[in-house]
Parts: structure tokens; sequence; C-alpha cells
DNA sequence: GATGAATGAGTTTTCATTCAT
DNA sequence: GATGAATGAAAACTCATTCAT
């Protein structure tokens, strides 16, 4: 085991850094990257201000860090959601339920997510957006790939391009985030992945085609 | 007709105003609020700082009146295009061609609506947010009212709440566009709009129940 | 007449930006580089801080236009010195004068000064020392000149090389300088240059060869 | 003899202060003061920071212990030069010989020297400047007796008074020092101490006076 | 006794906003 | 009424110094 290695200074270190970038998420992800200041950040995490550039070596690494961590996290769990089952049905279920579980866990994460990838900081990000990009098409195209395999399976129906499928279940499932982010109580995310799944599963016009 | 009561004096004004507002959006589209300078507006749009807050009491008025000018915009044309045909499946389709010209016509709108609707500045957008929300959501529910109106004309089948289906159609459309804003080569906006259309009209599924 | 042309807001601009690299060179002189803060320069010249900025980019930017301006009107002096009279021993004389003169009118430059070309600021200077350096060296040619022409007339004895004995003149009169501004009372720069010059056109040892 | 006398524990320290002295140097001699952190000071002396703390009270005393340091020894070995010759020529001789090995055997303490004394962090002596300038003083005293001495044994003319000519012999051998830090190549420290002795020794006029 | 992580005061610089011309 | 020079508050970041281990 690796983790037993790691000295107590190691382990404090990762501590401290963790604590740093939580935060940081809370704060970016409610004031937005230009509306908070590293002594905020600073103050929120019980550091000295001189601690926090130990660890970042400027603002923008701060954020990038928290951006790539973040990414990694949502990335890897919904990766494994869509590489468990073997129904290509059941996996979609799975990467529902699994963006449901990593989001609802943190609104504060989501709420980062939305400002991240869509829009808003989208200048701080110029610079290593396409790294998270990739990454996150990579994640498309294996998408796009549960779609193909089902389309050649004859589980689905041929209605659409695979990769524009996968996006789709990707806002989709975005939007209804979005919803929950707004107003948890009114609409939450469903605990039944069918409930989404069925949009795009069952067509709206039966007679239609 | 009001337009003929307008003196040269108020035209002149009316005019001044587009100029700047056209100004920012260039700027803020492309670099985000807080990149921009009131100084780089006041060049940008020809005129002189201390002009430009004749018009806008402050750099976040000046922001805010172009979010509104752009969600009307918006939000007019949108809701003419649902409101025109009879038919709930054509009243579908006018929406995403009404979508996809407002905003193909203007790559730098586009880009200052998700940087908006998502994420970024919804720190700037904290107080007046409710507005803007608000005007969407009548637009929402005018849409889910389309869906809920085939429902009942038996034109669609039952398949989710209207709202959600609502809410699905606008998200798979702005995932479009998105992919357009990246990629205009590789990835139009479709001309035919049945090609966005049948992602939730025709079932992927055809066994399935 | 050129002077006359400027306009009312040019000659402003210019008595200001005096104001500054006056408030500048006293506060440099006195307490270096390092030790001087932006803030007490505005202080100081009584323009906010922002001001200072819009006339020096930079701190550094500051420094070496004060540093470039001082250096030109020595530069321009001492040239002008020795290029006035026709006979050798009259130039240095002149020199040793003008030297005196321009100096004596302000010990915050010659304070500045000698923090600046020996030591001090070396390291700031990096950059354009070389700029500074080669007009000195270009006034050191001159000067040497005029003895290498004393020389062949027979006016001077060829006992070094006259590059040499550029430097010499040169230094003496800088510690000559030196001990002036540490104790102007006890030792006042000579109203007669001859008191600087004959140290080395008479020679201490008359039997020595 | 007194220096037996040091236990282990005293001679090691001295070993560890004279490390970190001579790594001070180093890196103010080309630096300058501000641009050298005491993290630098530590890193390159190979101590910790607080070791460092230990020896000097803070950064402030670090350096004037240098300069005390290095102005002991250039005083020691310039003193001992003037002292050791019955001749006052040889005297003279000996103090430009001993100027050049002293230096030449070091170039950084000549950087440092001349940042010191002309000029540099003439801010930072502020305080102790005085102590060290008697020092210099007591120096120049007794060079000035060389002078005063030779012009009483009518070895020299009286051609100025003695403590100007001392100035004079310090600052010329200051320029060529100067001139051989800047190009050793082009302008090395003469081997031949009369190359710089003849410049006062040998008037430039033969008919002059 | 040695260490170096943690601290936060202090510095440079930007830019929204005002107001005299 | 238009202008843009002047303002200074506020932000990012550095580094001498302390002190718990």
């Amino acid at each position: 085991m690796q983790k037993k290695k790691l000295s107590r200074r190691k382990r404090e270190k990762l501590w401290q850094r963790r604590e740093m970038l939580s935060a940081a998420l809370d704060l970016f992800s409610t004031k937005g990257y230009h509306n908070v200041t590293m002594r905020e950040v600073a103050k929120e995490s019980e550091f000295a201000i001189g601690t926090l550039y130990k660890f970042f070596k400027n603002k923008e690494d701060l954020y990038k860090s928290l951006v790539f961590e973040q990414a990694d996290r949502f990335h890897e769990a919904l990766t494994k959601a869509i590489e468990g089952a073997d129904d290509e049905i059941e996996k979609l279920r799975d990467y529902i339920r699994a963006k449901g579980e990593v989001f609802s866990a943190n609104a504060a994460m989501i709420r980062f997510y939305f400002a991240e990838t869509r829009g808003a900081s989208f200048n701080i990000m110029a610079g290593f957006n396409s790294e998270i990009r990739e990454q996150y098409d990579v994640f498309l195209q294996k998408l796009a790939m549960v779609f193909e395999n089902g389309i050649k399976k004859k589980i689905f129906k041929n209605i659409a391009d695979p990769y524009y499928l996968a996006v789709s279940i990707e806002s989709i499932t975005n939007a209804f985030l979005f919803l929950w982010l707004e107003a948890p109580e009114r609409h939450p995310y469903p605990e039944d992945p069918d409930i989404i799944l069925n949009i795009i599963l069952k067509g709206l016009s039966e007679p239609y085609t």
C-alpha cells in the first residue's frame, strides 16, 4: 500500500492543499474568478496569504488546479459509469445516476462546472482549455460509442449521428442538474434515470416518421 | 406611429446608445466582463469615457443593459417562432430554425449568451438575474405548452412532463449551437430542423417501452 | 521659434513631468531606488499615483527617464566645455569649472550620479547601462583627444596613455565633488580650476624621471 | 597565542560565519542588496534560514557585517603597504600594488566596494556609514602623511594640499580598478605601479609654471 | 541547536469613476 | 454637452522574520 508510506509531513501538506482548494471552490463557485481575492481564499481557508502562495504559484495556478482536479473527478466517475454494465441501456442509466451522484453531493462543484465548461471564465481558460476540452471529448467519444454499439446491436434505432446523441444526452442531464441547482425542492434530480432517459429513448411521435 | 415622434436629438441618442452597446457586445463576448475596461469600450465605440457614463451610470449598468437588450431580442424571436404555426411540430421546427438564425447571425451574441446563462457572470447578474430568469421562464412555459397541447392532441406520446421536454429541447439546441461555436466547419447548425427534432421525436428504442 | 508653438496643454504636461522627475530625483538620490515607493513619489510630487503612471509606465521607467535626463544634461554641459576653447589647458579648465557648476547647483544630482555610474543600482541599470555607458565613453574619448592633441602640440609631456589621463582627471574631479558633497564647508569645490588641474599638470617629482 | 584557545565549537562557528559571509558577498556583489533574498543566501551557503538568523540578527546586520569585514581587510592591506617601505615613492608603489592585489584577487569584492563607497547602498549604510568613513579617513590621513613627508623631504614638489593628493591617487587607482572590472582584457590593472604613479609624479607640462 | 513552514506587512500596478475645461 | 486627465481604492504577490518541532 502506497498510502501508508506518506510521511506525516506529506499527509499534512495534502490536507492543507485540500483545505485551500475547498475554500477556493466555495468562493469561486459562488462569486466567480474575478470577484474572489487571494486574501479571501486565505481567510476562508484559514491560512496566511504567503502560505497560499507556497502551494499555488499565483491566482491562476490555484484556479487551474481546481479546474483540473474537479474535471478529473467528474471525468473518472462518468467514464467508470459507462464502462460498467454490458447492456447499452444500462450504461446510460448508470451514467445518468453517476452524474446525479457526483454533482448532487456538491452544489458548489456543479455551479463551478457550469461556470467553467460553458462560458464564464472562457477567457481565463484560454490557455489550458484545450487539455480539459480534450479530456471531455474523449468522454464524449466513449458516450457516442455506447449509442453506436446500441444501434449496431439493433437495441437503438438509427435516428441520428451517435455523437450528436451523446451531446444531446449530456445537455439534457446538464439541464436537469441546472434546474435542480436553481430550485432543489421543486426540481429534484430524478432518482429514476428513466425519467431522463425516456426523453430520447421513447420517441414523442408514434405515427410520425 | 410612435417612432415618428422621436426628435432628431432623441434618434441620435438612440443611435449612439446602440453604437456603445454594439462595441460592448463585441468586447464582452470575446474577453469577458472583467477583462474589458471602460476605456476600451470608449475607444471601440469612438466616444469619450465621459459620454459613456452619460448613457450608463457605471460598468455594471452597461453590462446589464446589454444583457437585457440581447435577452429581449432573443426572447422575442423565439416567442414569435412558437406562436406562428398552428401545428405543434411545425412550431418546434420554427423554434429550432429561429434559434439558429438569431445566433448564427452573431457569434458574439451566442458567446455572450452562454457566458451569461450558464455560469460566467452569474456573479455579476446576481441582483437582476431574477428578472431575466423570469422572462426566460415565461418562454419555457410557452414552450412547455406546445408539448402539452401536442400531447393533448395526441400528436405526441406522453413520455415526460412537458416542462422537462421544453427544458430538454432547449438544452439540445444549445448544445448544437455550442458545437457550432467551437467548430463552425465541422459542426454546422443543421439547416434541416428535423435533424435536431428527431432526437426527441423518434424514440431510440422501438421495442423498448 | 519652436517653443512658442507648444500648446498650453503640452506645456502643462511638460511641467508636470518635470515636477515628478524632480520629486523622484530628490527621493532616489537620498534613499536609493529600492527604498522609494511610488506612493512616496506621488505624495512628494503632489500628484496621484495614477497620474504618475500616466507619465511613466512603471517604476523602472520613471527611474530610467531620470537617469537619461540627468546623463544628457551632464554630458552636454561637459562636452560643450571641452569644445569651447582652443587651448588644451583652457579646455581642461573649462571642463573642471563646468563640472563644478553642473553639480554644485544640485547636490541631489551628484548623489544620484554617483549612485548610478559607480555601483549602486548596477543591477537595475543592467539593461540600459550600455546606452549611458556609450554616451559616457564618447565623452571620455573626446577628453582623451584633448590630451592627445596637447601632447602632439608639445603642450603636454607624453607621460601616459591619453585615455588613462582622461580617466584620471575624471576621477580626480569626481573625488573633489565627493568631498564637497560630504562636507561642503570643509571641502568646497575649488573656484580656481588650477588647484585640481595642477595635480596632473605639475609633476610631483622634479628630479624623478 | 590567542588562536589556540578557541574551542572546536568556536572554530566551527567562525567557519560557518565565514561561509555565510562568503555566499553573501557573491550574491550582494552581483545582484545588489535589494535583489538578494535571505532564502538565497541560505541556499547558497547551505545553511537553513533560521541558522542565518542565529549569526546575524537581520538582513541589514548581515550586510553590515560584510561591509565591515571587507573594509577591515582592505584597510589593513593598504595600511600595511604604506607603512612598509621607508622611501615615500616606494610607499606609493607598494600601495598601488597592494590595491591591485587585494581587488584583482576578488572581482566580487571590488564590485561590492564600488557599490558601497560610491553610491549604491549609501542608503542602507546611512547609520553606520560614519564608522567606515572614519576608518577610511584614518587611512586617507596616513596616505596624506606620505605626501606631506615627501614634500618635507623635498622628494615631492609642493603642488597641492597633501590631503587632496591622497584623495587624488585614491581616485585614480579606483578608476583603473573600475576599468579593469569592466573589461579585464582591454584594461588590465598595470603590473608596473609607475604607470599609474607617473600620472601624478611627472607633471604633464614641462614649460608650464 | 538547527530547521524551514508559516506569517502578513508592504509594494507595485490597474482601472472605474469624477469633474474641471 | 462632450471630453479625457486626474484620482485613489483595491488587488496580486514578495520576502524578512519568527517559532514550533
